[in-house]
DNA sequence: GTTGAACATGTCAAATTTGATATAAATTGA
DNA sequence: TCAATTTATATCAAATTTGACATGTTCAAC
């Protein structure tokens, strides 16, 4: 998105690029918190399907609803991290394997 | 999730609510996300002493406020898994890198 | 014991997330 | 093909979480 090109036009043109440190340290915390959900996400699919349930059975496990699951399965952003791990608890994974993703 | 909406609907309709199984489940995913977050919380405030950052520092690292810091620190309920994960990614960050963004 | 810095606790409007709902798209099985 | 089931996408009011602020408490240095 921003390649050192694009970053040299624009300083060379009296922009101030932002703080590279600030820059680039948020950007690797969003994307590590990005690529978390999404490792979560995926497990939660994985394991939903690996028991047969539809995600309209496993909404009602969680006393959700399918749109929802379908959601968080797909990595939506507006999905926090609460309610993935809370799933996967839910269908019984093993808490350390949760932890060994978590920072 | 956990039922709140669910369970005022059910109590409105004069009925106890508390199915055993139910119960005993969402009680198990409950108890293993509360160690979860204060496993974290504790984590988060042992590195973030490690370096040597007043709260209101690292407030100020994560876009935050001092209060906020000590409710995550406190496990306070109100704290998501959310915040306290990018927490945890933010003093991830080299410490020279982040010696350089101290006053 | 006074002072000041660090931390804890309570409150609140604004922002975000939630389950529910509707409906479209995809998949499955005859 | 085609109907039934499953999954994806969009929207929304209600609920929860947020940073900010005010204020109280703890603790160390003097």
């Amino acid at each position: 998105m921003m390649d050192k090109r694009k970053q040299k036009k624009l300083e060379a043109a009296g922009w101030k690029v932002g703080n590279a440190e600030d820059f680039l340290e948020l950007t690797q915390v969003e994307s590590d918190y990005i690529s978390l959900k999404i490792a979560l996400s995926r497990h939660l699919k994985t394991r939903r399907q690996s028991l047969r349930l539809t995600q309209k059975d496993f909404a009602g496990m969680i006393h959700s609803s399918q749109s929802r699951v379908a959601k968080m399965e797909a990595g939506d952003p507006g999905v926090t991290l609460d309610l993935l791990v809370k799933s996967l608890l839910t269908l019984k994974t093993p808490i350390e394997d949760i932890e060994k993703m978590l920072p």
